[in-house]
DNA sequence: ACAAAAGATAGCAATTTTGCGATAATTGAA
DNA sequence: TTCAATTATCGCAAAATTGCTATCTTTTGT
């Protein structure tokens, strides 16, 4: 037997719903911002250091295709590991800074 | 019938040999450092907002013990989808900064 | 225009991370 | 000490990322 849906009932509920999609649009916009932020950090590098693709990924031991993927504005999967090997590779530093949003 | 092992012939081999080990040992170097900046730094955020873990794990929609594991040091899986979920939930914003080594 | 180099995209297996419950260990307050 | 809250650790399934090959498109140089 199926069950009544459960439905939002008064006032509170419906403000909390609300600002529970505004949270949520938020965290996906940052996500958006901070996966464009990664792609053009490793574009940056690569280009200012004149390697091709395929020269960086031979230095981290992967493929010119991953280098690629990773340099899309719209990647979704950044991983801590991956820019680290790109930034040592290039004799970088990587640093995590956060900044207060007001 | 099991082919000869391809042995290290000459000086430049031994030498690039010796370089790739050193370079190999930088990268695991970095790696570390790099993990450990950010289990610190979602312990410092985490604490300063004055959450516990399952506070901050309820906020992001996950469970303490994976809070708790982000904030291992010697944890090797942060992604930025992770740290993104926990900068934005605290109301700030990440950045990525690289420092040149010399 | 042509060829070569560089970059983008697709598909899939293998590896890795995440999510999550259970439970142990630690810390703090009364 | 005792209880409650907090944190750490383990194990496993589910989900996501990576690695890689092949192929297509775009750019560059002659």
């Amino acid at each position: 037997m199926k069950t009544k849906e459960k439905t939002t009932t008064n006032a509170l509920e419906i403000l909390k719903h609300r600002y529970y999609k505004l949270e949520k649009h938020r965290l996906t916009l940052e996500e958006a911002r901070i996966n464009a932020e990664a792609a053009r950090l490793i574009y940056k590098l690569r280009t200012e250091a004149k390697l091709s693709q395929k020269e960086l990924a031979d230095l981290i031991g992967t493929t010119q295709s991953v280098i690629s993927r990773l340099e899309d504005d719209d990647y979704e999967g950044h991983s801590l590991g991956m820019l680290t090997k790109i930034t040592a590779a290039l004799h970088k530093k990587l640093h995590l800074v956060t900044e207060s949003v007001s």
